[in-house]
DNA sequence: ACGATACCAGACAGACCTGTCTACTCTCGT
DNA sequence: ACGAGAGTAGACAGGTCTGTCTGGTATCGT
């Protein structure tokens, strides 16, 4: 709302503004609940100026979610950055889903929520394929420096352990299942290098 | 349709045929997607039976979620009985979640699609968290009785593996994932008997 | 035989949703 | 100064959704 200097204090401009009441109400109650009135209302935008920037719901949609694969991406980066060791990096990843899932309204994996109520083939089948084949080449990555023998076969366990982690921090309270999962990724860190 | 016995060829009540016809939709589609038109056309039920019956979609979807809670349930449990040894048991429910993902027509853990599209705090959520707290109960169950230290912990453990399990088998093509988590439960088994 | 119960067929109300369209306003580059 | 581009406000159409209500039919226990 209030800016640190005047001169940067630019408005946002409407699609900016639609995309982060997109987020915010898409993510928090869902993309079938939230009709197209409300995320306009919360943004402050007129509805032509939604169809003029997007064109239509799911396109909207489709933005709303690159968006948070985006804001993932960088999360996850930014915060695995601390770490020195390859290995703490592996298990780093998990520790950042731990911060994450404790702030309040968290909700679940956005691609997940979004490919369970939308249709097959849909954009959110789109994003979810590309977001989940990132998270795969980010865990390849990691266990390679970390000398994993195998890559991809452990890449392909860890991204398990990230999902269940995921699914258990959303729908258990207290969401203890980012730290349990920690646990399990050094475990199998461990087998994967003996 | 057709029954072996004309005698036992009893006519299914309307409650059983819209128990059918809404398991069938609401998991291949999702909840909000179907209407209750599509319903009744598809139990060949009338609309008031429906309401009568159940009183509202709500009511509906609790069944629905109820129902397949049930079947997971019997179905885990008929699947394990081929196991002799209680620490294959254990490994032996990954492997009757692989067998479930590869028929046709799998789109995941019903329950977190629910809750993903549902509000929070509707029926949904009640169900996904008794059959979330059977799985648990179940794998304490197992872990005891395959001589494992911390039966609790490790009981943890695999509602991540088969959470991640599911999802997986869900997004990714081929469904790998089960397999993935099975050997993964073997190490961890190791870890938590050593 | 008959009344109760269960069920069917479909019209209807009221709400909500997406997407279009018209008409007005503001701001900025030239 | 002024025209173009971007945005605002809101009515409107056409469709879909849940839930109610009326009225008719079949089956079954007694």
């Amino acid at each position: 709302m209030s800016a640190a200097s005047p001169s940067t204090a630019r408005k946002p401009t409407a699609r900016e503004r639609l995309l982060t009441a997109a987020d915010e109400l898409f993510y928090a109650e869902g993309i079938h609940t939230v009709g197209i009135d409300r995320v306009i209302e919360r943004a402050g935008v007129a509805k032509a100026s939604l169809y003029s920037t997007f064109g239509s719901k799911d396109e909207l949609v489709r933005a709303y979610l690159e968006n948070r694969h985006e804001i993932r991406r960088t999360r996850l980066l930014k915060g695995l950055e601390r770490y020195e060791n390859p290995r703490d990096r592996v298990l780093g990843v998990f520790e950042v889903l731990d911060e994450r899932a404790g702030t309040p309204g968290f909700r679940g994996c956005a691609f997940y929520n979004a490919s369970a109520e939308g249709t097959p083939g849909g954009p959110a089948q789109e994003v979810a394929d590309s977001t989940r084949a990132w998270m795969r080449g980010l865990f390849v990555e990691l266990a390679r420096d970390a000398g994993v023998k195998d890559p991809a076969a452990f890449a392909a366990q860890m991204v398990i352990l990230y999902d269940g982690a995921s699914v258990g921090a959303k729908m258990d309270r207290p969401p203890m299942a980012p730290k349990v999962a920690r646990d399990m990724a050094e475990i199998l860190l461990d087998a994967a290098t003996a």
